[in-house]
DNA sequence: CGGCATCCATTTTGATACTG
DNA sequence: CAGTATCAAAATGGATGCCG
């Protein structure tokens, strides 16, 4: 019945005691774009089964990382959603993203899931608030059949699924164009030249948006060396 | 044979695949302080068998975090180092224990494993660029037999084993009292007064070197109502 | 559908013993 | 010191069934 721990007086050891085991630090990074009901969280886990799910939800609500709560009407059903604690794991799964965007990420390979929910905290992981200055602009992004959209002003970036109000600038895409584009392996230029990404409305709040973002240099971790973006 | 994967086209998730196993990331943080031998290796991460550090090793090895190398005289041992993409995870670590500073860390309990190095790797943590603004100082810290120091200036820590060549000032602990303080259990000033922590030398260096760090409020997880300190 | 519990095959791990 | 070999215990993944 005990729950096994490192047993170490360490900051880190304590953490990974928490969020350590496999799915659990996943089950927090669905949570970070917002509640989540338990079939949204199952079917962004495709190998985390019910059970599992299930019992996962369950220390993290006894640990004080999850709470349940009730979504707004219309809706009205049973969800998950972050507590304060929580939340504040986000800066160590962007520390892991940007980690993964420099040295991890390849593909994507056939047969890998992807959520337009993950290329949004990405966004999130590159914003970079100095070249983000004086920019305050609405982008839609319509990813496959997902909506989402990003307001970047002030120096910060406020990135969510659904539609935007009145957007500056639509980007559409498919799920797979977006991805490899958001993930830094395709340039945006490129991707739109191949006609790939297509975009409509302000041009000049497009170029303003790439400022906004500053995308890790891909390298290969074997041998320290860049590779190559598109 | 296939390792276990996420399948997820995502940052995160492919990092996690690299150092979401047990022990792993653990032994990145030993080797964040510096190369050292299997045998250190072993003795700091208790609990962790030889055959599984052994193979947690290669695997690094294998993906590039981690490299064989050989110490300086007069040692000429064989040890392992982090790779430049190992390194890298540093920030990871450092977000993580902060995390852990403010949300998890109570203690030490009793028969918790306690390293002095775990404790430099706190103050990187917490270290405070902006208060350590015109702070040009070095200390050593004797932590039961262990000698370590940090030499801050110019906004920046560097945290260490071994003497340091003059310094400012001297601070004397068990590993237990130390260990409490590092981890914002207790104040400085109030185990100084308790006579737990001695200090000689440069008082006044002392005394910037409270302003240089940064201890995150703790705060119940459960609650998220801020934790006494002391 | 949402939210589990149960059963079982496969992987991972922890502990102990042993070798160059 | 620096690991391998072996085996029992625990965690995981998948399928199935139940219940409001």
């Amino acid at each position: 019945m005990a729950r096994r721990t490192y047993n170490q007086f360490c900051a880190t050891a304590k953490t990974l005691d928490l969020i350590g085991e496999r799915w659990t630090l996943l089950v927090v990074r669905e949570l970070l774009s917002g509640p989540k009901r338990f079939g949204d969280l199952h079917r962004s886990l495709p190998g985390l089964g019910t059970a599992l799910l299930s019992s996962r939800l369950r220390y993290l609500e006894a640990e004080g990382l999850v709470r349940s709560t009730t979504l707004p009407a219309p809706a009205r059903t049973p969800a998950y959603e972050l507590t304060e604690a929580g939340e504040e794991l986000r800066p160590v799964v962007m520390a892991m993203a940007r980690w993964g965007m420099r040295w991890a990420l390849d593909g994507p390979a056939e047969g890998e899931a992807f959520e337009p929910g993950w290329a949004v905290l990405g966004m999130q992981a590159i914003f970079d608030p100095e070249g983000a200055e004086g920019i305050d602009a609405v982008f839609e992004f319509r990813i496959g059949d997902e909506v989402l959209h990003a307001r970047i002003g002030g120096g910060e970036i406020d990135s969510r699924y659904g539609p935007a109000d009145r957007p500056d600038a639509v980007i559409v895409a498919t799920a797979e164009a977006f991805a490899e584009v958001a993930s830094g392996r395709l340039r945006l230029a490129d991707a739109i030249a191949a006609g790939r990404v297509e975009v409509s409305g302000d041009r000049s709040a497009l170029s303003e948006m790439k400022r906004a973002f500053r995308w890790p240099e891909r390298a290969d971790r074997r041998t320290g060396q860049a590779r190559a973006t598109s």
